[in-house]
DNA sequence: AGCCAGGCTCTCG
DNA sequence: CGAGAGCATGGC
């Protein structure tokens, strides 16, 4: 079954799947040149899809292939998760007009036009990245969240591409410490992980029930289990419940844009910045991601400083 | 060798 | 409560 989406707005696919390419390959979420592979569980199975696009960043179009099913459901499933990914839920239009007076970001917004952060389809593959990247640089991060992908995934091929459906809970549930000792996974880490799918399987936390939830009862809800605190939950937040009004401002990068982008490279606090993106409303997460991304740009072309 | 990396828990005051 | 120490792990 196939399809085509339109984005509403501008789109950059480049900047926006950048993610799946920076730190390392995320065998769950394959980026080759001009397309993307994903494969997902839905009616016990695991299907493989793949996207293309063409056209310039005012008049995308997607193209989804879901090779092998003819099941509307599927195809549905495909849709949402798709939209998530390229970040089709961003009011980025309005994200553009808000910004027009503001110094520092209305010229991030010029660089990264049709930059749209991906969404999360998966709370679990969201939070046990999340865990993954707690205080350690986000090659390594990833390099184990790859690992634990392909160890515990289920991979299929689709037009000649191997792509592994993120594991589930009930898988990672029974994973022994020691395996994931043996990739490289801390011994708390490796606990975190296995807590939190527990969690997942017992019910006690609920991943497609958070949805409805505000973001104070989610970030109760998430920081309620060992491994997961405010940092994870508020990522989770603005990354897989496509938050607007939120800003993980303990965050080292985060830290650090706000740092070089308004207070001249001096370093600031969690209060400041908190306070700065408090006034920028349902944009807070769209800012973070520009200043990112911007600072990112500046480090690739213009070598540091 | 030692510091850094897009934190978290636990303990005190 | 909020700050601070202690903690893990690998890369450079």
């Amino acid at each position: 079954m196939n399809f085509t989406l339109s984005p509403d707005g501008p789109l950059d696919v480049d900047q926006t799947l950048a993610r799946f390419r920076l730190w390392g390959d995320d065998p769950a979420n394959v980026l080759r040149p001009g397309r993307f592979s994903r494969a997902i569980r839905a009616g016990g199975r695991v299907h493989g899809y793949v996207v293309t696009w063409r056209g310039g960043l005012d008049d995308v179009e997607l193209r989804v292939r879901v090779p092998g099913t003819r099941s509307q459901a599927v195809t549905r499933a495909v849709r949402a998760e798709v939209e998530k990914i390229f970040g089709n839920g961003h009011d980025l239009p309005g994200f553009y007009r808000f910004v027009k007076g503001e110094p520092v970001l209305r010229p991030l917004t010029e660089q990264l036009y049709g930059f749209r952060p991906t969404v999360s389809p998966l709370p679990l593959e969201m939070l046990v990245g999340a865990v993954c990247a707690q205080q350690v640089n986000l090659t390594f991060a990833s390099a184990l969240r790859a690992r634990l992908v392909t160890r515990y995934g289920t991979p299929l091929t689709i037009e000649g591409e191997t792509v592994y459906a993120f594991p589930d809970a009930e898988t990672l549930e029974r994973v022994p410490v020691a395996d994931l000792r043996a990739m490289q996974f801390s011994a708390r880490k490796a606990e975190y992980i296995i807590g939190l799918a527990r969690a997942a399987v017992r019910g006690v936390l609920r991943l497609d029930a958070l949805n409805a939830r505000d973001n104070a009862a989610v970030i109760a809800d998430l920081t309620a289990l060992r491994g997961l605190g405010r940092w994870s939950a508020e990522w989770f937040l603005a990354r897989c419940l496509g938050r607007g009004d939120v800003c993980p401002a303990g965050d080292l990068a985060v830290g650090k844009a706000f740092s070089h982008y308004f207070h001249r490279g001096r370093a600031v606090g969690e209060a400041v910045i908190r306070r700065r993106a408090r006034a920028w409303g349902p944009y807070q997460s769209l800012s973070v991601h520009y200043l990112l991304a911007g600072l990112r740009l500046q480090r690739s072309v213009g070598g540091g400083e």
